[in-house]
DNA sequence: GAGACAAACGGAGATTTCTCCATATCCATA
DNA sequence: TATGGATATGGAGAAATCTCCGTTTGTCTC
């Protein structure tokens, strides 16, 4: 369980195929609005395949949404890794570091349902997933360069927390907090609006 | 499902007991080392009384186990509202809302496994509970009252993210972080650390 | 090609969560 | 204290997750 699922060196050609089978069923049954309530006797079914073969293939349910949202994360990566500023490198770390966040809010607002859908199946899985090291990485690395003597690991936990999708999800549906509400507030937070505070 | 169990107004007598015994049961097993696993049928079968009871009087696990963290609750929520300063009043805003926030540093590590166990019964439980109310409520106050233009309601969720169960279990068992090395993260966020981010 | 071995398959079934409703229990009223 | 109706009970069973393992399929070697 909570396995992150890249191609092994040497898979057998049925075990990809399989697994191409797998992730087309569950992504049609996802935007065909079964959503909230996958079940993977369901893909299985859908992807004709046995409902081992999806286990062994994903490990869990959280592994399998996690590799449905795996593109989207390599797109992000890639954009924050070598794409243009200031989300990209040559801006300085204060411009990258708000892009970012106001990057990860678009993707944790658009990808809600399928994050939702992963944080139910397993919660802990975000923080040891690939995706979730990659964020924390680059977000340390932007506040250990803004502020030598900080703690980098706790505060980019920190500036990461508010992005767990049942969050976003309240904050949205409940609160009715708009993308842009929750990027000023990144910003007011980021921007020392509490200093005063001691 | 994510039903908040307050005894009702008039509860009849057998229903009262019933809570009362399935709560011992359940407080047991975990007390027991079962916490991880918890079953409700086992909870059932040491209650001795039928599973359909403890759904009906808890709605689901996770109404079981906030049930269960209801009482650590309660005596938190008494200490900030009228204990001594300066988690209590009568201190400033400032240092009411650093005291708060170490509080609940050690109240999360605390009562971690229990808090572990009612997130992954329902991850978005935490949003809908009487205790989360509190806690945003409380934080929103205090933070308009330091800083009257900032976007208090977002701030208040900012700061609460970082006590979602799974990440404070992970910075413990994982990061090795210690309750004090987080409380003293807090202080660098809430002291603008990041200021210059910009 | 044929044989051998590892890897993958599939689905029966164990486990768990939660629902449903026929039955049993309580208690307000008279 | 008898009674009627609202409330609560309990366990069978529906639905879902995940495991186990006998069988099948690929692939590597000769």
């Amino acid at each position: 369980m909570l396995t992150a699922m890249a191609a092994a060196p040497s898979e057998r050609a049925d075990a990809v195929r399989n697994r191409q089978k797998i992730l087309a069923a569950a992504a049609r049954l996802v935007a065909a609005g079964a959503a909230e309530r996958l079940s993977l006797d369901e893909v299985a079914r859908v992807a004709d395949v046995g409902v081992g073969t999806v286990y062994r293939r994903f490990g869990d349910r959280a592994g399998l949404v996690f590799a449905l949202l795996e593109e989207q994360h390599q797109l992000f990566r890639a954009r924050v890794v070598e794409g243009p500023p200031p989300l990209g490198p040559r801006a300085d770390a204060g411009d990258r570091l708000r892009a970012f966040l106001h990057a990860l809010v678009d993707l944790s607002v658009g990808q809600r349902e399928l994050l939702l859908l992963a944080e139910s199946s397993s919660p802990p899985a975000r923080y040891l997933s690939a995706s979730y090291d990659f964020q924390h990485a680059h977000a340390g690395r932007l506040i250990a360069e803004l502020r030598p003597d900080a703690d980098a690991a706790f505060l980019a936990d920190a500036l990461l927390a508010p992005f767990a999708p049942s969050l976003i999800d309240h904050q949205c549906r409940v609160r009715g907090f708009s993308p842009e509400r929750i990027k000023a507030g990144f910003d007011q937070l980021v921007h020392g609006t509490l200093e005063s505070a001691r």
